[in-house]
DNA sequence: AGGCTAATTGCAACAATGTTGCGTTTAGCA
DNA sequence: TGCTAAACGCAACATTGTTGCAATTAGCCT
């Protein structure tokens, strides 16, 4: 039912939410995977594996780096987790706008990366977080799919 | 002269209009600089700082890999060349919109981040990459600056 | 051109992060 | 209350990133 590609994330997900989608899709909840949630829950701010093992650590529950390694695989798998950057490289810079604004597609297939600037969305993006209280000073943005080319290849003209 | 701050990225940056700014900020324009600006100039993805002395090794260069994280290092300072990429680990989804579009703020200061939703600044955002030819499946956005309680600490009412 | 010196690089040792294969445990179910 | 596929723990390993210090070198000054 629940069609996983088109499922958007959690709003505002508890960890009873999260535990009623593992069990719709068949995965087994475990201890490991509660724990997990609640650590995630719990955070402030973005975790790494190794800040869930830690955090665990402090409340007396012990998992190993491997488990959650996979189960951090699994939530993004199931859009309960995300991963909040992509690719991990350096770029040169393209072509440049504001200093502060930096706005990248990313090809998918075959990998390529293109910088462009756009004024108007960078002015727009700022204001939307004004309203929500947030004063912004830098934009990092990707866009992932397919470049012109890998687009022809698979759907012709 | 040139005040860092302020100054925008590289326009499609050549080998040679790196160096010129190496020099203008007062840094030596050494033989490891220049081979991994060619490494940099000569990549067509992200490539990390193993990648780019592969790549060089490959060419009869052998740079140690501390080396190359300390230039990369620099070079983001100077704004010619980026980390593709912010923080690394994981956060829980927030409110939701259309799967394959994620916005995030991310305060700077404490670390805070929330994701929100504007279905006109992600049409906006795909709209433009048409125009240039590209697809978009996914957006991944981050804003970086200061929520409202950093700010008001800062700069008060 | 040759020497001086602060900046930069190389090296060694280490720390942190991420992966794989396989034996053991356990959640969900009959 | 057992059965079994799924999930976990562990060991061993691979990759990525960091630190301190000794050796080298780019840029400058004779
Ligand atoms: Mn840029
Ligand atoms: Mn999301
Ligand atoms: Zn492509
Ligand atoms: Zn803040």
């Amino acid at each position: 039912m629940l069609r996983l590609a088109l499922r958007p994330c959690i709003i505002s997900s508890v960890v009873q939410d999260s535990i009623r989608i593992l069990q719709a899709q068949g995965y087994k909840v475990t201890k490991p995977r509660r724990q997990v949630l609640e650590a995630l829950e719990g955070a402030q701010k973005p975790v790494s594996p190794y800040d869930v093992q830690s955090t665990l650590r402090k409340q007396g529950k012990y998992l190993n780096h491997v488990t959650i390694y996979r189960i951090l695989d699994l939530f993004c798998r199931l859009n309960l987790a995300h991963k909040v950057l992509s690719s991990g490289g350096f770029v040169k810079c393209g072509l440049g706008n504001e200093a502060g604004c930096h706005r990248f597609m990313v090809c998918r297939c075959c990998g390529v990366l293109r910088e462009f600037v756009d004024e108007e969305l960078c002015k727009k993006e700022s204001k939307s977080a004004v309203n929500l209280g947030f004063h912004t000073e830098y934009h990092l943005s990707e866009s992932s799919g397919l470049c012109s080319e890998c687009y022809r290849k698979r759907f012709g003209e």
